[in-house]
DNA sequence: TACGTGATCACG
DNA sequence: GTGATCACGTAA
């Protein structure tokens, strides 16, 4: 059943990335349908540097201002769609970037969009994942209770044993805040984005 | 380890 | 207007 915007209006960003965890992520563009178990997540607040929304709201970042449960989509280093959803309540940019799944449907349509045959880390990364689903900035501020992108909680329970948090990567420039240990993924998954360590 | 790639943002 | 920068991915 797809997560409702209760789910995504509440404080606690790190708590919302880890209940993410398992879901299901949903795409239903062109007709095409593909979906995957959400294994990797980052999670951002406006109150550290490694947040967009840091320095305030610009024309990109405008949609992480407003209340959770939106789509925050942008192009990074010229070549790369990253999905976010939004989080907390309006004026509290939160938002975790959803950074690899776990294929489950429309797998063949995954393939096509990124042209190969190989099933193997087709969506093991944000760039990779938000291409083999179709999503880009066309989709920035759409709504996750339509039914472009959605996220369902299909039952799959991950345990606090089975999380694994450490840096997220590539935000260097955040200082010590790179250091938050805000990256979430499931222990020992394979289709994380980097090999497991 | 290097770099493509183009939108964005902070300057004026 | 202009230039530095960038929440990646791939090749080597």
């Amino acid at each position: 059943m797809k997560l409702a915007k209760s789910f995504f209006i509440r404080e606690n960003v790190t708590v919302i990335a880890r209940q993410l965890l398992g879901k299901v992520l949903v795409s239903n563009i062109n007709n095409q349908i593909t979906s995957g178990m959400i294994v990797e997540v980052e999670a951002y607040s406006w109150k550290e540097r490694g947040s967009h929304a840091f320095k305030g709201m610009t024309k990109r970042n405008e949609v992480m201002f407003d209340t959770g449960g939106y789509a925050y989509v942008y192009l990074c280093y010229g070549v790369h769609e990253m999905f976010n959803v939004v989080t907390n309540e309006k004026g509290k940019a939160d938002a975790i970037l959803i950074r690899a799944l776990e294929p489950l449907f429309g797998i063949e349509t995954m393939l096509n969009r990124m042209n190969t045959d190989s099933p193997i880390r087709i969506t093991s990364g944000p760039g990779k994942l938000a291409r083999a689903m179709a999503i880009d900035r066309k989709l920035n501020g759409e709504d996750l209770m339509m039914n472009k992108i959605w996220i369902e909680d299909q039952g799959i329970k991950i345990e606090r044993s089975e999380i694994v948090s450490s840096a997220r990567i590539g935000i260097d420039y955040a200082g010590e805040d790179a250091l938050l240990p805000w990256r979430f993924t499931i222990k020992g998954n394979k289709w994380m984005s980097k090999p497991s360590t």
